[in-house]
DNA sequence: ATCATACACGAACATCCGTTCTGTGTCAAG
DNA sequence: CTTGACACAGAACGGATGTTCGTGTATGAT
């Protein structure tokens, strides 16, 4: 049984995908049946009806049934957004910094920035994903202005190297930093060579609420 | 003659664009005319076809006649993204720098960064911006690091206050800067506040590439 | 050899869909 | 009042389109 194994994506069904995101990014609107039976080379409208099934049950399409043209790629390329929510400034100290799990915030109205997926880093995953609005100056020494958009990944740990959004409760402040565990403490890099790092002692009690993965200045006349 | 002036849009076209848009952004596929008569509260499908001819000599949609659904926004709402044009790195004293009025660069696979039109200034008119990648860190008194990607629209001049990319012939140098005019003087005041400004007489050559309108840091692990 | 499965063709339908034509009512200008 | 542009309805037509069914051909498993 099973004379073929699941191999994914044969030749014919990444034809029609490339078909698709090819058309619906230029025309606007999805071919109908018989424009992907030319594409592909296939003269039976009933072979594409087939690999579109197919194509649905694997999840990479959604067709609405006795429609024409009535399909959608799950996974878009080209022109697509993900829309990420301003949690809030970064200055106070970061109330309620972590999203809960599982709920949405593209809500309705919150603020939110939309940034182009392919300017994300490869294929983060872009869900959970939050962002920040800088309030004052108090971060200059990570490169990061007032005003500027940071965008974050929620972690609750952090590789070396990472910049990070870290909160100390001793000292009542949150800051973003290069994070480095070194030994018996963990020493928190500023972004700015000429600052010197803050050594923070493993006992002392340290939250890593974000790793920073991109951040967006809109220069406006400032200074 | 005339009893109607150019009104722009009625509310039905409105209704039909709003339609359109919500179709589109939800289904993936445009409606057909029969759906977009319901939703507009109009029973023929010859009064949709009316109103569809009308804008599509606005200029608001497009068509491809005889083909069902196959019609297209010109300016969706959402998801649209402008592709700006790398021009090259920004180090060794911006060759080239201004593009030639007129002329596209959205070519075919000169680097290009996506930028969501929501995030840009407002009504940015987004031709003719072009970015350019940081190399080094010789911005970094301008809170611009290696490898952020700058965003600038070109401009001869500037009025006091805004970050330019200049051109020091003199000095063999380009820079970016805070740009003021003071009386005989030019002032070219770094953004961090701890360096402090370049002044730059006014027969001394001095020419402005570009001011800078957006800054976009990819954070990956860096120093 | 036999059988199930995957892949492919083509034709037949029944709709879906866009176009077009006729007709009706309104309203303002002449 | 007449005229004509405008807004709309309704129906008819033909082409476009998705679905289904019957058929054929490899190929691997039994």
């Amino acid at each position: 049984m099973m004379a073929r194994a699941r191999k994914g994506l044969t030749e014919r069904h990444q034809k029609i995908i490339d078909f698709l995101n090819e058309r619906i990014r230029v025309q606007g609107y999805p071919p109908s049946i018989r424009e992907i039976g030319e594409a592909i080379g296939v003269s039976s409208t009933s072979v594409v009806t087939y690999y579109l099934k197919q194509l649905t049950e694997m999840g990479l399409i959604e067709r609405d049934a006795r429609a024409s043209r009535a399909l959608r790629l799950s996974n878009p390329l080209g022109q697509d957004t993900v829309k990420i929510p301003i949690l809030g400034p970064i200055a106070a100290g970061l109330p309620m910094l972590v999203p809960e799990a599982g709920v949405t915030y593209i809500g309705d109205d919150l603020d939110a920035v939309d940034v182009a997926r392919s300017i994300l880093p490869a294929r983060e995953k872009s869900d959970g994903l939050f962002a920040l609005k800088v309030k004052g100056d108090s971060m200059i020494d990570a490169m990061i202005n007032d005003g500027d958009i940071v965008i974050m990944k929620p972690v609750v740990s952090a590789s070396n190297g990472e910049m990070v959004a870290i909160w100390l409760p001793n000292r009542d402040e949150t800051t973003l930093k290069y994070f480095y565990k070194e030994g018996q403490k963990y020493r928190l890099q500023p972004a700015n060579p000429t600052m010197k790092a803050i050594m923070i002692d493993k006992d002392e009690p340290l939250e890593i609420k974000g790793k920073v993965i991109m951040v967006i200045r809109k220069v406006s006349r400032t200074i």
